[in-house]
DNA sequence: CTGAAAGCGCTTACAG
DNA sequence: CTGAAAGCGCTTACAG
């Protein structure tokens, strides 16, 4: 940027035209050898970068994608927004970030991607649905991540949170506890692990084992850990990783014994599952599959010969680790 | 988008000239009232975006900032991007995000954020220097994360190293070995911690306390710890929190027990620290303050009119939690 | 207070 | 195989 070469300055210094000079670089017509090494010769000589701002002014392209996201606080986003970025460099592609958890901002940053800056969007906000998303970005592709229409990515949550209850009942607990993540399902949808939960338990409508926090984290966990440790349950399916770990993190500030008071059912298997103490018990999602099945998507809205992958139906599997164990009669407290 | 609205298509409309138009929503010129409100109706109306394109042509900026990382797997890593990104959007910047472990794609990265597309780069690469990573730039401005010169932020990691040390041969302990983080200092630089460890020991040829690992990652810090545990040492300086982490997970598959058989002290105070069980005594960087200062140096070589901050020192604060007790005679294997 | 026109640095029909 | 020119959609001197 410093010494403002341009493609005319390359031109003058050969004595041809710009097309010239532009054709050699992209390719795009026959160039005589010998002038084709010239221009290369000068560009390098003279230290030719094509600028960013003529280039996509033409193409209409920026190879940026612009991602929004709650928060870079929980591990299994980071490790999300990693397997993205790695598919979609794969395209050359970079992500432009918008990290908010309001999501009247989210709406702002989404309306200000949509001016040119970026080729696509991906919506990873839980307050802002996929038809909304779509409307505001006024042309720009976007894909809604879990939430597309477009060859869906269903994450079997219900079979999931069914497996994980079996797996409890097993173990001889009948009090299990569940935690409602307001962000796993679309704003005003119900939650579709809160109504498996419903259906396999024998009071569907007793609330008295039913928690919900605000957002997905440690801190929500620790702070919802009093009324759940109050609560009759001897396990519960905690929301996430990261609500576990706060749980978890409440329970040693008092010396309550995890798993012997409480068996504790993680979500996601993310890289908090193997740190936590004891390790937790938890529902892996594949985050590689995750990624590389929305990269596509967005892929194939963006590129004219990219096709749409396949639906994809995800069943989370249960990894047993240390944060259950069999029910016991007489808990230490 | 979708419409392709543009500026002569408002101003055809009101039958007024392009200039008005443009300088009725920049308000770089005077407009009468009347002309300025039909101007705002129309772009409403007609659902004109200025286009991004269009714009930094002329601008020659585009709002956004290269940040080049390792890795987005260490919690440290995110919480400051979360925080960088907070100081970035205060002056409607946004981050374009690099990711790579592999030197030779860091310079690629950062020459291609060079051609117009960043206003500026914050790079945290630890294998690319803050020279170098100037000179590639070409003129784009660069600030090399913990290692930028102008208005330095200085870690004094020698002091935390120190105050560690102290706080552990207070403890009783005095066969205390380090890890030593190689992205902790330039490369090719020593690591400024290995150094005041050196200083302090009784004999600092003796390598057989001094470990090293390729990354600060919690991987590392498992692959390492066997070769920890069979080393005398009974407490241990682990180069970080993941590290730390790391080795912790090492320890609890194998039921050795922790601080008992080896207190660990971790560096950043991050997230982790109260994860692991059990929580990490650790050495504390005040994030936000990091972010703060390094964005504002940033803001400095962008915006004409913001000044250098002063240079800052940051002095790492020991945290005491559970990982570290008295030197035992006879330690729990 | 307003308009006509040049210019940003490329790409890409169009013409040869 | 190559060149002259139009055009992308804005901003900004220049002129009135």
């Amino acid at each position: 940027m410093s010494n403002h070469v341009t493609i005319a300055d390359v031109a003058n210094h050969l004595g041809v035209s710009k097309s010239t000079v532009s054709h050699a670089l992209s390719g795009k017509r026959r160039i005589s050898t010998e002038v084709r090494r010239q221009v290369m010769e000068a560009v390098e000589e003279l230290g030719y970068r094509p600028n960013f701002a003529a280039r996509i002014m033409n193409t209409r392209r920026t190879g940026l994608i612009g991602v929004l996201v709650e928060s870079l606080k929980n591990p299994y986003t980071t490790a999300l927004l990693e397997e993205l970025d790695r598919e979609l460099s794969r395209h050359s592609l970079r992500m432009v970030l918008g990290t908010t958890n309001n999501p009247e901002d989210g709406r702002e940053l989404l309306v200000k991607f949509s001016d040119g800056m970026v080729d696509g969007i991906l919506n990873n906000l839980p307050g802002l649905d996929e038809a909304e998303a779509r409307r505001l970005a006024d042309g720009v592709p976007v894909v809604t991540y879990l939430r597309h229409t477009e060859s869906p990515l269903v994450i079997d949550f219900a079979a999931g949170t069914r497996t994980a209850l079996a797996y409890l009942t097993e173990l001889g607990h009948s009090d299990i506890a569940i935690v409602s993540l307001g962000s796993r399902a679309e704003p005003g949808k119900p939650d579709p692990c809160l109504t498996a939960y419903r259906e396999w338990s024998r009071c569907p409508n007793d609330p008295s084992l039913i928690f919900r926090v605000p957002e997905g984290t440690t801190e929500a966990g620790f702070e919802l850990a009093e009324a759940l440790f109050a609560s009759r349950a001897t396990a519960v399916l905690a929301g996430n990783d990261a609500v576990s770990a706060g749980m978890i993190q409440w329970a040693i500030d008092r010396n309550i014994r995890i798993p012997e008071r409480m068996s504790i059912v993680g979500f996601d298997n993310s890289s908090l599952a193997k740190m936590t103490f004891p390790p937790l018990t938890t529902l892996d999602l594949p985050i590689g599959k995750l990624a590389a099945h929305t990269v596509r998507v967005l892929l194939a809205a963006i590129l004219p010969d990219e096709l749409l992958p396949e639906p994809l139906t995800i069943v989370p599997e249960l990894i047993v680790r240390k944060s259950t164990i069999p029910f016991q009669v007489c808990p230490l407290k």
